[in-house]
DNA sequence: GTCTATATGTGGATAGAC
DNA sequence: GTCTATCCACATATAGAC
């Protein structure tokens, strides 16, 4: 049956989230792996080819969670920009394991196949049409702001994982990129929800 | 003699900065760094009691480094900012084993021994004398602009790790952060080298 | 000081029985 | 499908001879 086997496979990859949550990526094994899941470590060779295979389709996940994330928030707004920005931060934050298999490239080996890494391609493009929908077009400005957002998650999580501090700033850099950009407060709204003056 | 002693380690960590560049730094083994070196793997714990202990004379040299290359840049104004900026970005890009050894803590198991990271500390410290000596004394800038620089650090090592789409952003980056904190462009000269107008 | 030899452990992956 | 048994490569680290 098909359907039983893609759940094992699902209940593997669940289980490789945990575990690496525990003893971190790089280390975790097959053999605990398969142990965690009540198996033996040459049954998982039925459900995926290597243990890279493994890592690959923890990084797809990752990546449809997070494009889930994104299509969450489309206000072309400043204040979309920054509810946005704090939905992309806190996805980063909260879960370590998947933010360093996801964006920093440190597990020796391993790279993701081209099919997982078109989603990575197609979450990039989510986030660039985001931002031309917000009136912000040039390139220039997209890959400040991506590196001005990612500096900012880094730093919360090298530096104080369980904290806030540079987490409160991102309503700070949303402004201060916003007015670089001349990003507004509302959408030029072309309907006629507002009030004459 | 004690002095030989010193020199084998220098040319040891020499090699080990040479071969983490070829195979990385987590697959860094004893034996090859032995071979390389023209010795068998036993006769390196005569100099380093353990690999950690190799990675951490590693991450000390990557810190003093970094001080040498702050300490150059010492200019308070916008001019200054940029100048340092660019000094840090290219410490950081120029060597992306050392970024990963000294930033990134992705090496199973490794932690700099309390010396060590006193280095790093020192380092933060100099960052923000000069950060302060500029006119920028909010600690909440401070924050800003480290996540500021080294996202863009980030962004170009692992999108580009050759390219420089975004350290030509350097220059903008300092520009909106020193008119968000009103950093001038010229130091306030308290002497007489400024023409009348 | 440097070596040979080895202890001791880990890992990923496969063959073949049930 | 899952297991036992095993291969094989590789790792860090130590004992003890020279």
């Amino acid at each position: 049956m098909e359907r039983r086997r893609a759940e094992t496979r699902g209940e593997i990859i669940s289980a490789a989230w945990e575990l690496a949550r525990e003893t971190g990526l790089v280390p975790l094994s097959v053999r605990r792996l398969a142990q965690q899941v009540g198996m033996r470590a040459p049954s998982l060779y039925s459900y995926f080819a290597s243990k890279d295979a493994i890592y690959d389709a923890m990084f797809a996940e990752g990546q449809i969670q997070l494009a889930r994330t994104i299509d969450a928030y489309r206000q072309p707004s400043r204040a979309g920009l920054r509810a946005a920005t704090h939905a992309f931060f806190d996805f980063c934050v909260s879960d370590p394991v998947r933010y360093q298999l996801m964006f920093q490239r440190t597990i020796p080996g391993f790279e993701p196949t081209p099919e997982s890494y078109a989603l990575a391609i197609d979450n990039l493009e989510r986030i660039r049409a985001q931002l031309v929908s917000a009136g912000i077009t040039s390139s220039q400005h997209h890959d400040l702001w991506t590196a001005i957002v990612t500096g900012l998650v880094a730093q919360q999580m090298s530096n104080e994982p369980e904290g806030r501090r540079w987490r409160d700033l991102v309503d700070e850099a949303v402004d201060v990129f916003s007015d670089h950009t001349g990003l507004v407060d509302e959408p030029e709204s072309t309907s006629d929800n507002k009030e004459p003056t």
